[in-house]
DNA sequence: CTTAATATGTACAGATCGGTAAACTTTATT
DNA sequence: AATAAAGTTTACCGATCTGTACATATTAAG
């Protein structure tokens, strides 16, 4: 069994966790689901949670490693690239599967702060921050840390709301907003 | 039993779910929570779903209740009202027991956008968006429906990156932002 | 071919899940 | 006092939950 079946098994779990959630996927619908034994999965973690936290690893890294790409091919300037996330942002919420962010579903599920699947979930969200953080910086903005946090909060809104208006226009309203905050943060006059 | 002990059964009910969340939170659980015999509860609602569809109403009920009052306490103009929002929003974030958007949390647990607690859920938010529309309307915005948006858009994504950096900050950036969007909105100058 | 690692199916334990049945007690009204 | 509504306790059902035991099959390397 050389090729990998367990990151087989962590990359079909996330797809369940992420369709139906966390507490709602049992043992059970994961063997079935991931074809993999239960004796296996529990070889390779000992504890459901210790496989959502790997689900939740393989969740980050694609998802910054696909964000990350798509923004960089639409703009190579950092005012730019804060912009271009929002386009980036629209094109996931057509996807077919789309169904919110995984780790504020992950938090909503978890919610103590201590546990460890908040914490993961709070260390995603950590490094996206500080990726716009960066981006603002290097853009001029006079309080970077003050834009940084503003782009993620119209992030994750226009995720919520998408999920909850079952739309993409979020996306749309989330990108003017962040044209205007930038031209502000930047010394620009607004139209 | 005249004193509504079914109302009592769903407030108490209300907090067990916000605090636990749905799926981690069984009917033996509520039966000690609440004090209520499991035999009552299922006389008054059919299944579980009936009873957080109850909870739901009543948290709908009891938020809009109070942000509305707590807005028009702060401020007495529409554009007042708008950026007063968010200091609604500082004071709830600050509450011993805040634990985020109990309609986020539902939409998270059950994601089916044709499920009657997504949809109720989804209600909320609906009611929540006509208001900061009216709101921006009357101030006199030049898109209304955009600005109420992308009010609502920094409310949530203030709610969700509360819960995820476990602190208050995020309603404080959220307003700020707020109010360059009002002030661009309305036409004034930027500083 | 042998060995050791890694997979598998099946069966199960003990707890908990949502929900029900039946007999009993409390309460308010007449 | 009699009655009916509303609440309670206790016990239970079948299903599902996380997690384990055990015996067997497949695989890769020496």
């Amino acid at each position: 069994m050389r090729p990998n079946k367990k990151d087989e098994l962590v990359s079909k779990a996330l797809e369940v966790f992420y369709r139906d959630g966390f507490h709602a996927t049992g043992m059970d619908k994961l063997v079935v689901e991931t074809g993999v034994s239960k004796t296996s999965m529990y070889k390779h973690f000992r504890t459901k949670d210790d496989l959502i936290l790997a689900a939740l690893e393989l969740r980050d890294r694609n998802f910054r490693e696909w964000f990350l790409n798509r923004v960089a091919e639409m703009a190579d300037t950092p005012e730019g690239q804060l912009i271009a996330g929002f386009d980036a942002l629209a094109e996931w919420f057509e996807e077919d599967n789309y169904r919110g962010c995984m780790f504020i579903k992950a938090c909503s599920e978890f919610q103590e702060a201590d546990h460890p699947i908040h914490q993961q979930a709070a260390r995603h969200k950590q490094i996206l921050l500080e990726h716009l953080t960066g981006l603002a910086k290097a853009a001029g903005a006079k309080d970077p840390d003050c834009l940084g946090s503003q782009m993620l909060l119209l992030k994750e809104g226009a995720i919520v709301s998408s999920v909850l208006i079952n739309s993409g226009a979020p996306a749309r309203d989330a990108k003017a907003a962040a044209q205007v905050l930038l031209d502000q943060a930047l010394g620009h006059q607004a139209a």
